[in-house]
RNA sequence: GGCCCGGUGGUCAAGCGGUCAAGACACCGCCCUUUCACGGCGGUAACACGGGUUCGAGUCCCGUCCGGGUCA
């Protein structure tokens, strides 16, 4: 009988993934990874320790939790805080998804001696012809969280179970409520899982120390001054409230330039851009392509944009530019730029370093 | 000081005697969402003040206050 450690947050999802494997056959254990907690003892959205411990119960599999929280601090707090003193928008989930939850799922999977384990994401695995591993977009794509996994590695995807991939989120809890577990109903995570109270600006700001956080001045693209911003960390490319602007036509973040601590307004049809850079790819249906190798993908450029067509070309340090068909929406400095084939497999991702026109 | 314009929600701005005063932007809420955002839906909110005229005034008249312009 094969053996797998399931990742389980406390939420339905992950529950329903050790359901599934268990009555697949395996021999299951669950694992929370405890990556957060706050002055007062609660614990972050993404593990809710007694509520994965009754559904371990209930599924009568050992479960254990984790702690990793110096890891998480080390790999996902800090450079997240860091991208946006610099002016970027991280994606802290990619992070802690490679360099914490895998790492220390597969660390404890040695340790107890499973070949596999396993999440509850909506996604596949799939093993490539070329022998390589992808992930592939879950067949409701309302769920699909492919964008948050491209930066797996081939060692990580090989000993990974998804089992969610080709369910929908119904048919998720109406299993879950069928078994009687008790977090059929828990409400979807949502917001930074890190964070408990108050924003994540706070966060950053108590955090980041010192200067440079300041107020500022909102700018139009020609340099006019329209008024304050409360700190760049306050802002995202393509933010449209909060900006307490009001120009006549709805007003968002062109632009954020953190060396002179202002921020760009213009109107929505700013916003579009055509080509990107990104830096720091990870390639997953196939090794890193040689340089001026160009391949036709749809490119993600947030966790919710549907994906467009575009070229992608590799210019040598793990870089590559993309090149869309037709101008892309408020592509993000810091946000994954994610490239899929047509049949859904990620090829590739990274994080978007510049907007070159 | 004289004369001339103008004072409608947070901002801009319709209205020009008669539905419980448009719209845009902002703001707030909900939905959406394992990032940050976008988006969808909904909501709060105003006639500077005091007198008149009129059946009825944001709309007409007078005055006060406050802006802006202009002339000595």
């Amino acid at each position: 009988m094969s053996k797998a450690i399931v990742g389980m947050s406390g939420g339905v999802d992950s529950a329903v993934a050790a359901l599934l494997l268990k009555q697949s056959g395996y021999e299951v254990a669950g694992v929370t990874l405890r990556v957060w907690q706050s002055e007062d003892g609660t614990e972050g959205r993404c593990c809710d320790i007694e509520d994965a411990r009754r559904v371990a119960f209930k599924l009568g599999i050992p479960y254990y939790p984790i702690n990793c929280i110096s890891d998480f601090k080390r790999y996902v707090i800090e450079p997240f805080v860091n991208a946006y003193v610099s002016g970027y928008t991280p994606n802290p989930c990619v992070e802690c998804n490679r360099f914490v939850k895998w790492e220390k799922l597969l660390h404890f999977a040695k340790v107890f001696g499973a070949e596999y384990i396993a999440t509850g994401h909506y996604a596949s695995v799939v093993k490539l012809d070329n022998g390589r591993y992808t992930v592939k977009k879950a067949l409701f794509a309302e769920k699909d969280q492919t964008y948050m996994l491209y930066k797996l590695s081939q060692e990580q995807l090989a000993s990974t179970l998804m089992p969610l991939g080709s369910f929908s989120k119904s048919e998720v809890r109406r299993m879950a409520r069928e078994a009687g577990l008790p977090s059929a109903e828990k409400q979807d995570s949502q917001e930074i899982c890190f964070i408990t109270e108050g924003n994540y600006t706070d966060y950053i700001e108590k955090n980041a120390g010192h200067d440079s956080l300041g107020e500022g001045n909102f700018i139009d693209e020609k340099g006019a001054v329209l008024g304050r911003h409360k700190g760049i960390v306050h802002y995202t490319l393509g933010q449209r409230k909060g900006l307490g602007l009001s120009l006549g036509f709805p007003a968002y973040v062109k632009e954020i330039r953190a060396g002179s601590n202002e921020v760009v307004i213009g109107g929505e049809s700013s916003l579009y851009s055509r080509e990107l850079i990104c830096g720091n790819v990870n390639y997953l249906s196939c090794a890193e392509p040689a340089i001026g190798k160009r391949l036709a993908c749809s490119v993600k450029v947030r966790y919710r944009h549907c994906g467009q067509p575009a070229i992608i070309e590799s210019i040598g340090g793990n870089r590559v530019k993309i090149s869309f068909e037709e101008p892309v929406k408020a592509a993000s400095p810091g946000q994954s730029a994610v490239f899929y084939d047509d049949f859904g497999c990620v090829v590739g991702g990274g994080t978007i370093t510049g907007i070159l026109k």
